[in-house]
Parts: C-alpha cells; sequence; structure tokens
DNA sequence: CCTACCGATCGGTAGG
DNA sequence: CCTACCGATCGGTAGG
C-alpha cells in the first residue's frame, strides 16, 4: 500500500513536472499561473502543493534536469578518444537530438533559466559556464591539430549552441522536413563552417 | 511654448520606450512591472500614462520598430543586384551590427513577442513569416546558382538567424573580442557553412 | 485532493 | 506629474 503510493506520488509529480514544462514553453515562466497548470494536470490549485514545494522548484527541476543531461554527456565526450573535430560532431548531434525529441524542456532550460531563484541561479550559471568552456576547449584543439580554421573558440560556441536553439522554430512548422534530415543539414551547416575552406 | 510641449513629450516617450527595451530585456515582459520602470524613468508609475497607453503599447511599439528595420533593409538588399551569396553576407552582417549595437530592443523583439496582444501578435508573425520566406528564397538562388551547398532553405534560414541570436551572450562575457571581430568571426563561420566545401 | 481564503502585487484610472 | 485608490490575479496556506 505504501509502496502503490509512493508510486503514485512520483508519477503524478512527473505528470506535473511534464505539463510545467509545456506550460512554461508557450507562456513563458512568470505569465503561467499555477492556476492553468493545476487545470492541464486536472486538479485543482492548492493540490499541486501536495506534490511540489513551489512554482520557483519546478523550474529548477527542469533546468538542472536538461543541465545534467549535457553535463553526462560532455563527460563521455571528453572520455572518447577520438579527434576534436568528431568530438565536436558528437556534442552537436546529441544537443539536435535532445532539441528535437525532448524539446519543451530543453527550451524551458534555455530561455527561461534567468527566473530561477539564488542559489539555483547562480549554480545553473556556473554549470553552464564552465559547459562552454570545455566545449571550447575541445575547439581550441581542433583548430591546434589543424582541423579546425582558426577562429574564437568561445564564439563558435556560441554560434553553435544559439544555432541548434533554433529547432524552436523548426517544430512550430507546417511544412518541416523530418528530424533525422534536419540533423544532418544542421550538422552539414554548422560542422562545415568550423572546417578549413 | 505649444512646440515646446511636444518636442518635450516625444522626447520623453523615447525615453520611456528605451527603458522598456531595457527593463524588458533583463527581466522579461510578464516580470517586468511598470512601478519598476517608472522608477529607471525617474516618476510615479500613473505619470508613465500621460505618454503611453499601456505596457503592451510599449511592447508593439519596440516590436514592430525593429521588424520594420529587417523588412526595410530586406527591401533594399533584393533591390541590389549582387549575387546571392553576397545578399545573403549583407543580410547576416546587417543582422550582426543591429544585435551589436541595439541588442536590447533587437533581443525584445526576438525573444518576447509572445506577449503581444491580438492583432498585433498575428501582424507581427505574418511580417516575421514573410522575412524568413524572403530569406530563404534568396539562400534558393544561390543553391540553383551553385554557389550556395544543396541544403534545405527555411531551416539554413533558422540557423543563421538564431545563431545571431547568440550575440546577447557575447555582451554579458567579460573577455569578449571587439564588434567588428566579432563580425567576421560569424560570417566566416556561417558563410563558410553555406558554401560548397 | 478540495473549499475557503490571505496578503501582495499587478496594470491602470480618477481627479486635481 | 502626483496622491489615492480600484478590481483582478497571483503564489501559497489552513484545515479537513
Amino acid at each position: 500500500m505504501g509502496r502503490i503510493q509512493v508510486e503514485n506520488k512520483a508519477s503524478r509529480k512527473d505528470v506535473i513536472i511534464q505539463k510545467a514544462a509545456s506550460l512554461f514553453k508557450e507562456k513563458g515562466y512568470q505569465a503561467a499561473s499555477m492556476r492553468e497548470l493545476a487545470e492541464s494536470v486536472g486538479v485543482e490549485a492548492a493540490s499541486l502543493y501536495n506534490h511540489i514545494h513551489s512554482k520557483t522548484e519546478l523550474l529548477h527541476i527542469i533546468c538542472f534536469h536538461v543541465a545534467n543531461t549535457f553535463t553526462d554527456h560532455m563527460d563521455a565526450v571528453e572520455a572518447s578518444k577520438v579527434s576534436a573535430i568528431e568530438q565536436v560532431e558528437q556534442l552537436l548531434r546529441f544537443h539536435i537530438k535532445r532539441m528535437v525529441q525532448d524539446y519543451e524542456q530543453v527550451y524551458v532550460s534555455d530561455r527561461e533559466w534567468k527566473h530561477l531563484a539564488e542559489p539555483y541561479l547562480s549554480n545553473f550559471q556556473n554549470q553552464r559556464r564552465t559547459y562552454r568552456k570545455r566545449f571550447a576547449a575541445i575547439i581550441q584543439a581542433g583548430i591546434k591539430a589543424g582541423s579546425i580554421k582558426k577562429i574564437d573558440a568561445p564564439t563558435a560556441v556560441l554560434i553553435m549552441l544559439h544555432a541548434i536553439s533554433g529547432i524552436e522554430s523548426w517544430h512550430r512548422s507546417k511544412a518541416k522536413i523530418n528530424g533525422k534530415e534536419l540533423e544532418e543539414q544542421m550538422i552539414s551547416i554548422l560542422i562545415g563552417g568550423l572546417k578549413q575552406s
């Protein structure tokens, strides 16, 4: 009985988080109200607080879930023994896939993190900054190895990550090419932009 | 006397719009309050309404000012008789320059337009969609001419425009390269990504 | 999980 | 341009 209750609770919480990501993405964190969220979950607003502590907790669950996914992937890429340009391609493909498959949470993490409360805000910014530095270091290694053209590595990171966030518009568009094709197109343009010409 | 009054009013309104862009950029449209805006202008909240009609009016002034700037530039580019790839470069350089020099308004237009009220919302979306179609048509012409590699033109537009929005992160960063250098780096990567390899 | 409710804050108005 | 104020809505709590 206790077991079932726990399972139900966990599942209910997951639904709330998923619906919150969808709502935050659509309206923005501030404009999304807990009453709207409750309605989309199918309960009264007060009932949400049996599963979560606050609205801001929902945001930081989403943001850190996404951030940790990318940090973990970076660990794996750094441990792999392929060339720098191949590491960059692995990173880009992972970003693209996350954005294609799980874009609501990724989008919210990307665009709404400003609304995090301290100390989560500082932690998130630090984690993000560290991730970008590690990404830039890989690009720098590629430049040194001669497989990537001489560019400012932090600028390249910035371009890559923001370009990928454009997949949000792809989700909205009517006549969209399929996800796999999108990935290949983006890789072609972005990796093409890094290579020596 | 009447003349001076009109001039003062116009100038005051411009200050309000500029401060609003700054505040909307920093906190998001919904999270920015009219009381905060009033404070940054140096008046009481109620006094703002002698210059503007509503909070939403501030947002649509900003969004359409930016959108019209880009639409006007597109007219000029289409009228120029250079090659498609050079037209693309002109468009990218203009976007980069706007983002470097006037990024608060451009940023707000990019990220906060969702909060526009009808009929401005639909008008804005239409204008933006039309702009992107014209941009994609130029890329398509470049593909036909053989100067741009065979890619999905709408996807390429998406990548270019979002990559440029990353300049927001550049503004925040401490150890930033200068604006002109940033422009050249971005052009090198983005135009490099479009060309035949 | 719900009903009932609270204090705070919001955009905006009246009136001078 | 200000003081005074309004109705609406917000996130969240008490109590069952």
